[in-house]
DNA sequence: TATTAATACATGTATATACACTTAAATTAT
DNA sequence: ATAATTTAAGTGTATATACATGTATTAATA
């Protein structure tokens, strides 16, 4: 899907918002989906979505450790994620290798493959190219961005 | 699921960010879900997914007009919606009625029913008052905010 | 120690996302 | 006017989200 480049009122095609948070609210929202495209559009070259992708930047993380589900699912961006099928999906990409924990039965573990290490150098790459290209804000106005989210959702 | 008020370091476990520009882009895609996820837990109550309710408000916006699929796509927030699936499930709760267009035969119209009319209002008021309690900035920062998401995905 | 509770993961279901494809109808081009 | 193209919506598939439940294992406690 081609993204036009557009203001938040004619993306969502409406200029009528309760206030500027409200507003904000919807941008975030906006802006989240907008940059979750753009980023498939280069994953899908690879094969992979973008919670795929997640699971195997936190593998990398680790590397070589190998990391149990819960400790990827709390790393994760989205909490939500069912990790072990992503995993299930990675396996059979052969990205990833899974085993049983060696300390504790309850616990399978992970670590990526030679191929899951490739997959993401390459990938990483073009994900960072895409961002250095469409990210057009400059480093303050970036930390000024992350203290006005972090504002937003109360944490300072 | 209880969402912890944390940095987004402590979100991710993670702190280790390419630059501000990588952090602000996963700050951002992390805000997002934290937003979906708390107001998803208001309109639970409701039997309301997030995307239905874009779809009623969308209705809403147009109110008591007759809205076209395509029309109500391009308002979504995630242009990716499958709209003709989310309103078949609007209109087994009853929540909004569909029909042939009169002017085109490919186009089918939805409207809101007085269900629909009444479930929004209700849902609305508690969105809202979710909104005061969580969105911890105040107008002049949610300006900021919008300006600086704006720039980011440059368009200003 | 025996029992209970908590934890880790897997699995199941409904809905959504992302995208391809089909069908019918409208538009346009010849 | 007929044919070709475009458009609108519906349908199909794989994956993900959100959440509930099941099962094995570990930890806690009576």
């Amino acid at each position: 899907m081609y993204i036009c480049i557009v203001k938040l009122e004619q993306a969502i095609k409406s200029n009528k918002f309760k206030n500027d948070m409200h507003k904000a609210s919807l941008n975030i929202l906006y802006t989240a989906w907008w940059l979750k495209t753009q980023m498939s559009g280069v994953l899908k070259e690879f094969g992979l979505t973008h919670e795929q992708y997640n699971v195997l930047r936190i593998l990398k993380g680790k590397y070589p450790e190998q990391v149990c589900v819960k400790d990827i699912s709390c790393r994760m961006i989205e909490k939500s994620s069912n990790v072990p099928r992503i995993i299930d999906r990675l396996v059979v990409k052969k990205l990833v290798k899974r085993a049983d924990s060696p300390v504790d039965k309850r616990e399978t573990v992970t670590t990526l493959t030679q191929a899951g290490l490739a997959v993401l150098a390459a990938s990483t790459e073009n994900i960072n190219q895409l961002m250095n290209e469409i990210v057009k804000v400059d480093a303050s106005e970036a930390i000024q961005l992350n203290f006005l989210l972090e504002r937003l959702r109360g944490t300072i």
